[in-house]
DNA sequence: ATTAGCACTCGAAAGGCGAGAGTGCCAACA
DNA sequence: TGTTGGCACTCTCGCCTTTCGAGTGCTAAT
């Protein structure tokens, strides 16, 4: 791949961000005036002729203006585009509305993606990449004869609860040692150690003769897979239809039907790297096909216990990078900073951004 | 008003069944071919024009065929439509989804207003109005010396929990006597019962210099001002797209950004009737100036512990009223044989339908 | 009261026209 | 060699006109 030269540089970022602002092909004459290089529309013709020679820009149809290709957006994203710092005004808007969300039940997935998109107005997706948890502490408490809680604490420090209703009657005795018995035994494992052997030995231990056990077992069975199974919640979907390019109501369904379904965002494969690290997917690089001609830009935080999670949001190609990866990225930090276990900077500070994207060949 | 004739009330019946399934104004032809009454589409011109007088059914403009009107939708609701009984495959489906759903955790509000937008393929809400809620039972869980779980028992039946950590530590004692305290104390009574002088009192009750109590009290509060604030969760936004009266992506937008705050359905000051009542709101029967050209289909059912939950289901004024009014109510029956206390129909048996409206006189 | 016939109306789709934005290229210039 | 003004050209968009057809309202006959 050819260099390219300091002034087509300047061009191609007049460009995008002449795009990203107005939705409208972008004409050497807007150029000229925006982008203060010392010269005349006519140099810029040639330059863009260039340009889209080399891919980075298109034309919608022949006497147009200019319009960046997905592999213009990547130079930009890479390279060109001034790596936005959030104002103080935003930076305190954010932490307030964190430290408000989190307070609130800790049904932290759908606040936060519902934050997302409110910041940064466009779709946002949250999702928890769960890995192995495991049961850190085991209860039940008795209600009345026919009445139990469970209570589990899970190795990511998050508690769950069920109630249990019995037809049958069952003594205290009987429920505290089985509270006792499954606090020893099935604390420290993870789902798939859940065996019927384990199941039938405890019960065996307790004296259940009503198979309690299989019940209260069958939660924990839950439980487990329910918080290592990846969740997501979608918020803001509507906001789609705000842009310009969502405006044909086909193409707007499509996308929201597949973001409704929890689409899955991610290329599978590769792990995350860094927390503070955000990733930018444009058009074609996403594997979707649902997502071939959007952007979607990505944040992950340390949600605690090993576990990351991952903010996305989506938007047509013309996105607002710079915006967004800020906001996303300080999101992300202030969320690690609060689940996390780690070392985090402290609140207010701005992390270096770093952007990775797709590292697929420039081929089109 | 006049009476109309029993040749009109078919005719209507057959413009709104028409209109519904094809969302195109119908014309005279079309009605005497599928309505066999045995005239021609003369007379049903005739016909037609009489009923557009007495304002039943409009036309777009001059030359083409009729479209109802909300009055025309009413008529067709209160009296005209048959009844639908759902076959035996939905019924079926229905109720495989409602046990599979409701087994799942219970953010049940949230799977109600999916499931709905599933059944009726629109965008579906579902709310509970809360009233009154108390403590029944109040667990405090020793994990060590800094950590504990508070576990709070409602009288609906739900139970919450919060993880808490300290900065300091406290012993065993101290939580189990603090437990039982409240416990003792802060059941039974409603969230403005909690007040400072009976934390004071529990605080010195405890020998507790630390503030515990107050950040025990605290959680009850949190809990119980959460279980008594209506909530609402809403679904299937995007298969408004799927309507016709839709393909305005600004209209839509409108709408759908209405019903994602959590649009206010219902008109606030009637109270709803019974469990197997389906409310139809027509149009400009509807309070909220967002939906003044669509139509809300409501569902109530019994949620427990004097209780009451709302399904309510939105789309244009040519909905498939009879599908999703036999739907929801199918559901809501479903919902309150499940999670209500009292003498529900067994299940799969059909409830009468029946159908209320606004009483609003019919003036336009 | 119903029906057939017919002229009429009006919107949607298809074609035509002009304006304007923007280009590509060329010749002149530093 | 890179830059610039000039100019003809291209293509879309919006606007107007025309055509077509579905569906009506009215009238006269049954």
């Amino acid at each position: 791949m050819s260099t390219i030269s300091d002034r087509k540089k300047k061009i191609l970022a007049a460009v995008v961000d002449e795009y990203i602002r107005t939705a409208e092909p972008v004409g050497s004459k807007a150029i000229a005036q925006t982008a203060h290089l010392g010269c005349s529309p006519a140099t810029i013709r040639n330059e863009l002729a260039e340009l889209v020679n080399m891919g980075y820009l298109e034309q919608p149809h022949t006497s147009a203006g200019r319009v960046p290709t997905p592999m213009g957006y990547r130079m930009y994203v890479n390279e060109l585009m001034d790596r936005q710092k959030l104002s103080l005004e935003e930076t305190e808007d954010i932490n307030r509305r964190l430290n408000q969300k989190l307070q609130e039940l800790d049904d932290t997935i759908d606040n936060v993606s519902r934050l997302a998109s409110q910041l940064t107005d466009y779709p946002a997706l949250a999702l928890t990449t769960q890995s192995a948890v495991t049961i850190k502490r085991f209860d039940i408490i008795y209600v009345d004869a026919n009445t139990f809680i469970l209570v589990v604490m899970l190795s990511n420090n998050s508690v769950r609860n069920k109630l249990v209703r019995l037809p049958i009657s069952v003594d205290q005795k009987m429920i505290q040692r089985l509270s006792s018995l499954f606090n020893a035994s099935f604390t420290g494992i993870t789902e798939d150690q859940i065996t019927p052997l384990l199941i039938n030995s405890t019960e065996r231990a307790a004296d259940d003769s009503m198979g309690l056990s299989s019940v209260i077992a069958a939660f924990a069975i839950e439980v487990l897979t329910d918080s290592s199974t990846p969740t997501a919640s979608v918020s803001g979907e509507n906001r789609l239809l705000g842009q310009p390019e969502f405006r044909d109501p086909d193409k707007a369904h499509r996308l929201m039907s597949y973001l409704s379904g929890g689409g899955h965002i991610l290329p599978a494969d590769d792990s995350f790297g860094g927390t503070d690290e955000v990733r930018v997917l444009i058009g074609p690089e996403n594997v979707a096909e649902e997502l071939k001609d959007s952007s979607v830009v990505i944040a992950s935080y340390d949600a605690g216990d090993n576990t990351r999670g991952l903010i996305g949001v989506v938007g047509p190609t013309r996105m607002d990078y710079s915006a967004v990866a800020a906001k996303l990225s300080f999101l992300a930090a202030g969320l690690s900073r609060r689940l996390g276990g780690g070392e985090a900077p402290p609140e207010g500070m701005h992390n270096k951004l770093i952007i990775k994207g797709d590292n697929s060949d420039g081929s089109r």
